[in-house]
DNA sequence: ATTAGCACTCGATGCTTATGAGTGCTAACG
DNA sequence: CGTTAGCACTCATAAGCATCGAGTGCTAAT
């Protein structure tokens, strides 16, 4: 479809915009080491370059600027992957290895070396809550009418609810319904922890302790809210000092995005296994339109658990990102491999 | 110090220019209602008030801006405080009372009512930990070699850490220590859980546990890290409305302020009881000496437990403002009286 | 004591005019 | 025939300049 000098003209226009962030001219391509030809023969490659979609040109009698498409195609087949030096991945070994036995921890400095390392805004997904399983279950009461609930799954993640306790329930009752719940609900996937709640439990329960009924409505409504939080954010101030952020109202669009979870994490969740590059218009939300979204998934057993992904303009340096989110997903899985042998 | 005239006059300035972001002229104070004076007289007043240094003139021929000490006399003498119409009266309570038995979940609301009123950037601080009870322990095994402790506090703080589990050790001693610990250590303030860890129940558990001192060194260093978050701010894309912060950077000094958890806790936290306006310059920190921070502190027991405050541009609707701390505050301070009765 | 009148200041606005980086086209060149 | 030098053309940006007007300070009249 292109010409061998056609990609290597494109190649260098793109790495020349993503280094500058100026619309690229004829003459300055044509300086390149590398390049043997003179601006005319440059422009009229430019032309053509436009002419297929590769290019655009802002105004007549600018430089030319990539499209989504140019970009696409320089991501598709002309990027060279960046080399991670011995620093940066020490600082990865490092940042994960420290103490990183518990799942939670290991998503959360995920997302904090993304965006120190890459200076652009990471987006981190933890795995569905859903798929662990209940490890350990206890209730604990704190004064006359209200306990806390806790949550232990398989992977290490707590989860605490309050809740009221049933109008003359006694202590001694509380613990038998720990015992009793653990027993029945130990190894349960959290996703059938509610429906088992009532058909494994309850009848345990309803011959040994009273006010059973208002209790397991209790906790049933505490653990209705299953509020997932999962997504993490880091690097948010990274974006200000890209230059297609230097206003404002396009800032604040964007960091209202980040608050809106639900939103996010649709736009980080609908991606397959590996790695994928949604660039400028291919992005549905119109807050990140001229932005490139970067997601790579971990997994545990040959199955993706969660995406980590990073933002930013579509004017990215893909190549380093490309590179390092392979090599953090890679380490993470690995890493999640060995903690669940 | 100041005649009647010029504190009416000083008055009129300060509203005008919380509403209008712009500098104010004779004329248009003149125009007010209730003010029986022609620009002239005004402008004689507002050199006079300028000379005492409350007023400031960005350029000979603008009007005049309140400076810092304008403020502060505001604040001082001549704030009419705001009223509450029953809609946001509302909000609020039912915001607070909506099943609203956990601390932690009182603290995060308070936060996001407070943003959600004002359209300024709050910040609320919780509690210190420290203070709080220990209610209940617990020791999780997940695998082999780690297990998760879980800290519930007498306040339905939830706290946990992994840590590794000493080679060779059993489930059932496991289950003696989680024993033994609720036994030696329940009520104990958080702020001595540690040394009270090898006291109280070293000794004890020397004597039913092997690799007792492994334990406790694991445990001990899980406890160490005390990241007391408790710093909650809601409400940062506000301030990118307010026109004083249309440029950029100020936005990103701003923002990463708040990412700054130690920081911010310090400019919050170092205020006694009450009420307190710190204005522009006033503020330590240089990331908002165009900015006023306004604090309340929720109590119980009459003692001051934590502190809500919020931060907009020294032009800030300070009655609103004020009212809205102090209404929340109270609340806040019944609320948790009434939960801990 | 107040105010009308007036000259003055100075940022903001709008207009015109360079400037120059960049283009497309054509004709010459190897 | 592909390549390139040359040249006219475009157009965003900056600079210069006159104008405007909101606002001031001062003085003299009320």
């Amino acid at each position: 479809m292109l010409t061998e000098r056609q990609r290597m003209i494109l190649n260098a226009i793109i790495d020349d915009y993503i280094r500058s962030a100026e619309p690229v001219g004829s003459r300055s391509i044509s300086k390149r080491s590398g390049i043997g030809y003179s601006p005319a023969t440059i422009r009229n490659e430019m032309a053509d370059l436009e002419e297929l979609g590769f290019l655009e040109q802002p105004h007549t009698s600018a430089g030319r600027v990539p499209s989504t498409k140019g970009y696409r195609y320089y991501v598709d087949h002309l990027v060279k992957l960046g080399e991670m030096n011995e620093q940066e991945l020490n600082q990865i070994r490092i940042h994960l290895a420290d103490k990183m036995n518990q799942m939670e921890q290991v998503i959360q400095h995920a997302a904090m070396i993304l965006s120190s390392l890459s200076n652009y805004t990471s987006i981190v997904l933890g795995p569905e809550m859903l798929s662990h399983k209940l490890k350990h279950f206890q209730l604990v009461p704190l004064n006359e009418d209200t306990a806390v609930a806790i949550i232990v799954t398989n992977t290490g993640h707590v989860e605490n609810r309050t809740f009221t306790i049933p109008n003359g329930m006694s202590m001694s009752e509380m613990e038998k319904v720990t015992r009793i719940l653990n027993a029945k609900l130990a190894g349960v996937p959290m996703a059938r922890l509610r429906s088992r709640l009532y058909t494994e439990a309850g009848q345990e329960m309803g011959r040994y302790v009273s006010h059973c009924e208002q209790l397991l409505e209790s906790l049933d409504k505490a653990l209705e809210s299953d509020n997932d939080h999962r997504v993490f954010v880091s690097g948010t101030t990274n974006m200000l000092t890209q230059p297609e952020f230097k206003d404002v109202d396009k800032v604040k669009t964007l960091l209202d995005l980040f608050d809106e979870t639900p939103t996010l994490m649709k736009l980080v969740s609908s991606l397959p296994d590996g790695i994928h590059v949604r660039i400028g218009s291919e992005n549905d939300h119109q807050a990140i339109n001229n932005c490139s979204l970067i997601t790579a998934t971990y997994s545990l057993d040959g199955k993706p658990l969660g995406t980590i992904g990073i933002l930013g303009p579509t004017r990215m340096e893909y190549g380093k990102v490309i590179t390092l989110l392979d090599v953090l997903s890679k380490d993470m899985t690995l890493l999640l491999a060995k903690w669940y042998k």
